[in-house]
DNA sequence: GCTTTGACGTATG
DNA sequence: TCATACGCCAAAG
């Protein structure tokens, strides 16, 4: 039963991923407020406006990789996003490790909570 | 109204 | 790493 505002959060989330950083699908959905829902995620990143800017190449597979065929014009121009901002992409993926949300900084500037207890 | 299609994710083998 | 399988579900046909 999505609504309206699901989208409008979704882009929000997406918005706030700070520069040279990344984040998956996964995530962006559960930061909309729609856990498991990461499919709707891709769906609403796929129609975003014309009218929205979003830094849509911050956006992941859960595993690092790029979502797009490996070579096809998209996949390229997110490979190339992501470099230029300071996100080393190998064999079109990313190391979440260090480009992740993982990181107790990222904590603080996402303001989300610690890692269970 | 039923079936197919995805910028997905986790779990197995 | 590849391959299934399943959960999820809005849209499109």
């Amino acid at each position: 039963m999505t609504q309206p505002d699901d989208y409008a959060r979704i882009y929000a989330a997406i918005a706030a991923i700070p520069r040279g950083r990344v984040a998956n699908y996964g995530e962006i959905a559960a930061r909309a407020g729609l856990p498991r829902r990461a499919r709707l995620v891709g769906y609403a990143l796929r129609h975003t406006p014309d009218d929205l800017t979003l830094p849509w190449h911050r956006v992941l597979r859960a595993d690092g990789r790029i979502a797009f065929l490996a070579g096809s014009a998209a996949f390229q121009e997110q490979h190339q996003r992501l470099m230029g901002e300071g996100v080393m992409v190998r064999n079109g993926r990313v190391a979440l490790a260090q480009f992740g949300m993982h990181h107790d900084l990222d904590r603080v500037l996402w303001g989300v909570a610690p890692r269970s207890k």
